[in-house]
DNA sequence: CAGCAAGAGTAGACCGGTCGGTCTATGGAG
DNA sequence: CTCCATAGACCGACCGGTCTACTCTTGCTG
């Protein structure tokens, strides 16, 4: 296995930790500890824990807005079967993790809300991508007929996203992966219901 | 107005400062300065910081519990539409609060989930009584007709509960009331749609 | 009724630890 | 030599909690 440089490793782990622990809770020197970082390299990388926390977020982002390129891009796949498949991955994965694991976005946009910085504002415009995405596909399903017509798909993107954030903060409350799996099963029953 | 007693000014304000900055975030300097009460009180009535944090989300529990009753209770207006004019209801304090506040139980139980102390713990009873609440209320829907008997009245009460802290935590991200508005509108013209 | 004792409550200085950030020194690469 | 990167001691502030001192309230006894 490839030893990444100090940067890359600073922001992996900081991924870990903000992902488990949270932004507040996780103070840098926990960070530099597990990633066996002295201080002076890390401020000499970032000027602060907010600049940290912002390179932390779009090595997440850009790393999920990946995986959902795999998916959602999946000519092989209908559409709605597209997003279907996602979701059941993002199941098995938190399920993997023993539900430890989130959505960091969801997690540090909760968690960082009440603040005017720099983090909330690249947090909500992350997620508004995010629905963007989400809205294509449903678009593409309601070409298909997999859809309604009458569903508004960035309205639709916006319900299955939030749903789904809330699905995964219940999942970590009860160290269980059932309301995942109850939000999926009675999203495609009902909201995303072939006509 | 009457002057409240130390310990219900120190729960008061804790459940306000916790509200809208969380949990970690918030040390108790900041509790016991906004509340005019010195340290020695709070260690007198409390024993950490912790159980602090228990009195303060049972408090909260207990309000949110007497104004789900005032609704879900109200034998004038049809189950259905208790649960629309709840929810209605929140919507219209949340935009009242410019989407600072969210719901204290969701945003705890986001931040603390990785901890196993009694917070946690409990912070999942509370959830769990809250959709045994919601459940009754479909099940009494179904039986008049308005939702269909098909609907697991526990799944579909854990769905509308998650998404409902979802849609919350994106309108604080977003700074505005528009996902809980959409998240609304959808559940009522899906999930909840009358036979 | 007055005085006393015990318990409840208030008050804030103090403690060791952690926090984010600063700064000087050093080493390595080009 | 210069620049980039590493290294870690140090700083003031804040953290949760401890502890001693003091005040107030209540109940009991003479």
């Amino acid at each position: 296995m490839q030893k990444r440089d100090a940067k890359s490793e600073l922001i992996h782990v900081g991924m870990e930790l903000f992902s488990t622990q949270g932004y507040n809770a996780t103070g840098i020197g926990a960070v530099l500890k597990k990633a066996g970082i002295p201080k002076g390299s890390f401020y000499h990388h970032f000027r602060s824990k907010e600049e940290f926390g912002l390179a932390v977020i779009e090595e997440f982002a850009t790393r999920f807005l990946a995986r959902l390129d795999v998916f959602l891009s999946d000519e092989q796949t209908s559409p709605l079967n597209r997003l279907k498949i996602f979701f059941e991955k993002g199941l098995e994965r938190l399920a993997d993790h023993e539900c430890t694991v989130g959505c960091l976005i969801g997690d540090l946009g909760q968690e960082l809300a009440a603040r005017d910085g720099q983090l909330r504002n690249r947090l909500d415009a992350i997620l508004l991508s995010w629905r963007e995405r989400f809205a294509a596909c449903i678009r593409e399903a309601q070409q298909s007929g997999e859809l309604e017509k009458s569903l508004d798909p960035h309205r639709t993107a916006g319900f299955i996203l939030s749903g789904w954030e809330g699905a995964v903060l219940s999942a970590k409350v009860r160290k269980s992966p059932q309301p995942v799996r109850e939000f999926l099963d009675i999203l495609f029953a009902t909201v995303l219901r072939k006509p």
